[in-house]
DNA sequence: TGCCCAAAACCTGTATGACATGTTTTCTTG
DNA sequence: CAAGAAAACATGTCATACAGGTTTTGGGCA
């Protein structure tokens, strides 16, 4: 069981600071507060729900370190772009501690992005359609500089996820992205000839084709292909 | 774009408290800690950065709020097990703040959920396709009490996940729960004759027995029309 | 020796006060 | 009225203190 008895976002967790995390979020609800506005200062806490500045100090660390609201020094803390942050380092957290597979990660890409490239294909506008072409492109003239391409290559499903049009993609698809940094030049090494590269890259062309031509069958085709290629790459070098 | 130069998990980021976080996590990493083992007492980490403890505190008390370590008084931190954790405080975060909205949520569930029910019809033990079978053997005999129909409705799409023995998709499903919880009730409203809540419920018992029968393919298929018809309650419901 | 229990040592939770530094507001002055 | 200095406000970090929980230690008893 991944949750045993999960107390949820909202947890009625002993100790004051989680109380106070909670209060603040529910501050953020009740008072509609939307990205970028700001939320009371700390000293205002302290005095709103009768504990130390300590305490709310760490409740706003907290939400900071998940992204929900950014903190910088000498103005208050306002409510956070949507943002990875957090998402990111529960992945990899699971990776490092081998609680989760790369082929796990695999998996779970391969299905989303199935269906990102399928609404890719149907909702793209002209200049994301362009983003994406463009990432394989960068992807073919820089085939020699292996880190180079690998930045490219995870530009290009990021593209393909805002292309989208559907942001909770785009989340998840980048909560991968520091795993994939990890894992990916492993992939890179065992294929072996050029002309494998070269055959893999041109997949990522392919993938930028059906979306253009407004394919989304195709689109999720070539995707598959792609991910099922990658993963027998990383299965034959021996990651589990 | 989502992530405007997002600096990762593990960045660079002005301030002690993100060394600290860095530290941390680095010292998981590094000595190839899992889940249980004790870190560091603070005053250890407060000798080995050269911080005061409030800085140390402030980012053990992050980890522990995006729920990588477990913390509790009286005795040292340690790694948590993999857990939702902030991943739903993100994705409640998104909604809340109206930058995702709920029928996203659910394109996103759909996409996920037609593949976890697929693994699970092909690699359910059968203690697992009885805990599937019950939740939905449960729904139906609550169903004149929504509120508990909805609590087996969210242990049905967990225990499916579960059984699809592929952790991450467990903990993204897990983080929808909590959207799920508030919006739940408007499409059982929207099923206005009894007859179409009890249709809604057999559409469970449908996907149950699909995986049971170990068909995938059948069981996709009663996922995808229990989804299409769940967003289209949505819907009618005006929910944008 | 082996076990049990109390004291000590260790650890986290919270509060308070202080000061550096960054940001916004206010007020003065040209 | 505008520009710039000063004040007010905010966060970042540190030091210290103490309450209460947990583990370790060590002594005494069977």
């Amino acid at each position: 069981m991944v949750s045993d008895r999960s107390i949820g976002p909202d947890e009625t967790n002993p100790g004051l600071v989680s109380a106070a995390i909670q209060a603040i979020t529910q501050h953020i609800r009740v008072e509609g507060l939307g990205p970028g506005d700001l939320l009371p200062s700390e000293a205002d806490m302290t005095r709103k729900l009768s504990v130390s500045r300590t305490v709310v100090r760490e409740a706003f660390r907290s939400l900071s370190a998940m992204r929900l609201i950014d903190m910088s020094a000498g103005r208050r803390a306002s409510v956070a772009k949507l943002d990875i942050g957090a998402m990111s380092m529960v992945i990899e957290h699971g990776v490092t501690t081998e609680q989760i597979s790369i082929q796990q990660v695999y998996d779970v890409r391969r299905t989303i992005e199935m269906r990102t490239v399928a609404l890719a294909a149907l909702r793209r506008t002209d200049a994301e359609a362009a983003d994406v072409q463009k990432c394989a492109q960068l992807m073919r003239e820089n085939y020699r500089a292996p880190e180079i391409v690998m930045e490219h290559d995870i530009a290009f499903h990021e593209a393909i996820a805002r292309a989208s049009h559907n942001p909770v993609f785009s989340l998840i698809i980048n909560a991968f992205s520091g795993v994939t940094r990890r894992t990916w030049v492993i992939g890179w090494r065992t294929r072996a000839t050029e002309e494998e590269q070269i055959k893999m890259i041109e997949g990522h062309a392919d993938i930028a084709r059906a979306i253009i031509a407004g394919n989304p069958q195709l689109a999720a085709e070539h995707m598959a292909a792609h991910f099922d290629k990658s993963v027998k790459a990383l299965i034959d070098a021996g990651i589990a």
